[in-house]
DNA sequence: GGAGTAATAT
DNA sequence: AATATTACTC
């Protein structure tokens, strides 16, 4: 069906061109549909009538390489007959009603996901995904001869990336197993950043559970939007709920092929092209049974009666905060800084659909908790910088990027850093030799708290540093974005102390302090650099080390100058 | 009613 | 251990 060997050759800018099967018998939203598709270079071939888009595929099944067909109150019988026939290709089935069992036994029958009308861009962009889905999950049996093409061709550009990959995506080596053992393993890779695919973490999951047995505890389901949470911008999001199904409702000629038919994910992609999605989780003591249907698709939840179970079950989902989401969390709280960094926004920037105020309230708990852990174990290091003094003046170097906070502290770390100190010199004292070690959480971090995914050790810590070049030892440890200039290059630059015990360590700017400048003096041509920097830009905050004149110096100079007329801020009384 | 925090539950 | 929920305060 889907392409010889010869088209992937040909086929450098997949998935340009990929055909598609459209069935809809309503023709507005036929043309809709197409020519969205077609904005988004598929190619398109519509139809309103069943029995010509079954003959057209009938007669040539190699035209096309993912169908789309609507089922109506009318032709769901020919719906299923044409799941049945053509089975090889990727059928993703559409409709305005909302049918649980419709939907159910859509996907039982191999269709590989069931959207809601109207089909919004962000829902067909990514149909393609099931294509590669496809050939590389399809069984054997019904995998085509002309999908392996297709495998082989996207293997090539999968793995390289995919030891990696399967690092950040933290796959556990039972799941490896799994899908090694499935021939499904190329598809998990897909799952990450650069060729996701709807369906592979739950896919993951589901062959896991199959094959432990315990497939009935988990079904992969799909939540609808969280009703006033989010605008239309938001995509659908992906839930994993620990529900048991009724299996003997679904249809299923082959079991496994069912459950993973019905691992059915529905992916978006939001517009800077980033996943939108959010694996959640149920605990299985929460599970209702029964009706418990747990919202098998986006649609379903909405769609059914009983679907008001999935809808207040949603409540117990547990959000995963995998890598890549807690990477955007992150970037939505440094987009906002510290002032805006509020639940309610993040929320909004994040644009992750399923996601609730409290979800990100809660991480953004934890977040700002770690950081408190985190930061004063920095400040300790900056305050073993000679030169370094702790009245008062200086406490603004405790947060030095005061003027675009990254996030929110609690106000006793910059109103008086003191307090908080553990125990700075013992700390010190069991440090490892820098030499051997770059700066860890591990190294920093108080004994007890709690590490895994928090430390850079983590394969995930990477996903957690927004600006990889740069080293950063906290999770969201503020690091300067490249783009901001020269101020980075002040010593006190959090990155730019990780490796403590008196070796040069190069900020982002490439800027280095000399060796063994910790330990005794910074260089003079360091402090003359410096210090001209922090005099060419008195707005940025001073560099550890530097001490801000005294009000009487300037106002001296000022005098100096001819500026006599000052006017009063904050009732400080000039003349 | 949202936000922040701590304690507690799951 | 991670996340959710709750209670409380602001």
């Amino acid at each position: 069906m889907v392409c010889t060997a010869n088209d992937l050759q040909e086929w450098k800018d997949f998935p340009k061109g990929l055909r598609v099967l459209l069935l809809d018998g309503d023709t507005t939203s036929a043309s809709q549909i197409r020519s969205k598709l077609e904005a988004m270079d598929y190619t398109v071939t519509a139809f309103c009538n069943e029995n010509e888009a079954l003959s057209a595929f009938s007669s040539n099944p190699e035209s096309f390489h993912v169908a789309i067909i609507e089922v109506n109150a009318n032709n769901g019988h020919w719906s299923f007959q044409f799941l049945e026939t053509a089975k090889e290709l990727p059928i993703i089935m559409t409709s305005n009603i909302h049918c649980l069992s419709t939907m159910m036994k859509c996907i039982a029958l191999g269709a590989v996901e069931f959207l809601r009308k109207p089909l919004s861009e962000d829902k067909l962009r990514n149909i393609w995904q099931h294509v590669v889905h496809k050939a590389f999950n399809a069984g054997g049996s019904v995998i085509s001869e002309t999908l392996k093409p297709v495998k082989e061709s996207l293997v090539s550009m999968v793995q390289p990336k995919q030891e990696n990959e399967e690092q950040n995506c933290k796959i556990s080596k039972e799941t490896e197993n799994v899908l090694r053992v499935h021939e499904n393993d190329q598809e998990q890779s897909a799952g990450c950043d650069k060729y996701p695919a709807p369906s592979t973490p739950q896919l993951k999951q589901v062959s896991r559970l199959l094959d432990h047995g315990d497939c009935q505890d988990q079904i992969n389901c799909l939540s609808e939007k969280e009703s006033g949470e989010h605008d239309n911008e938001t995509k659908s999001v992906e839930t994993t709920c620990n529900n048991p199904i009724d299996e003997g409702n679904l249809l299923t000629r082959e079991p496994h092929h069912m459950l993973r038919k019905t691992a059915v994910k529905k992916e978006n992609v939001s517009g800077d092209g980033s996943k939108s999605e959010v694996n959640m989780s149920r605990h299985p003591d929460n599970i209702d049974s029964g009706k418990d249907n747990g919202g098998a698709a986006e649609n379903l939840s909405k769609a059914s009666v009983p679907n008001s179970s999935c809808k207040s079950n949603q409540k117990k989902m547990k959000v995963d905060w995998t890598s890549e989401l807690h990477k955007k969390f992150v970037q939505a709280v440094e987009q906002l800084g510290v002032d805006q960094a509020i639940p309610s926004r993040i929320l909004d920037l994040m644009k992750t659909e399923g996601l609730t105020r409290h979800n990100v309230a809660s991480h953004l708990q934890k977040y700002r908790m770690h950081k408190r852990h985190i930061l004063p174990k920095e400040e300790d290091r900056r305050l073993l910088q000679p030169h370094h003094t702790r009245d008062p003046i200086h406490q603004r170097s405790y947060y030095p990027y005061s003027h675009r906070p990254i996030m929110a502290f609690p106000p006793y770390h910059y109103t008086n850093p003191t307090l908080s100190m553990p125990p700075a010199y013992p700390m010190w004292g069991s440090q490892p030799p820098a030499s051997s070690h770059p700066a860890t959480v591990q190294m920093w971090g108080q004994p007890g708290y709690p590490h895994s995914q928090w430390q850079p050790s983590d394969q995930s810590w990477q996903y957690w540093n927004p600006y990889p070049g740069l080293q950063a030892d906290a999770w969201g440890c503020p690091v300067m974005p490249p783009e901001q200039g020269g101020y980075s290059s002040y010593p006190q630059n959090t990155s730019g102390f990780q490796n403590a015990g008196g070796h040069a360590v190069e900020n982002c700017h490439g800027y280095s302090m000399p060796q063994n400048s910790f330990d005794i003096h910074p260089a003079e041509e360091v402090v003359d650099k410096i210090v001209k920097e922090a005099m060419s830009k008195p707005w940025l905050p001073l560099p550890l080390g530097l001490k801000p004149p005294s009000t009487e110096g300037v106002l001296a100079e000022l005098t100096r100058q001819g500026i006599c007329n000052i006017p009063q801020i904050n009732g400080s009384n000039t003349r």
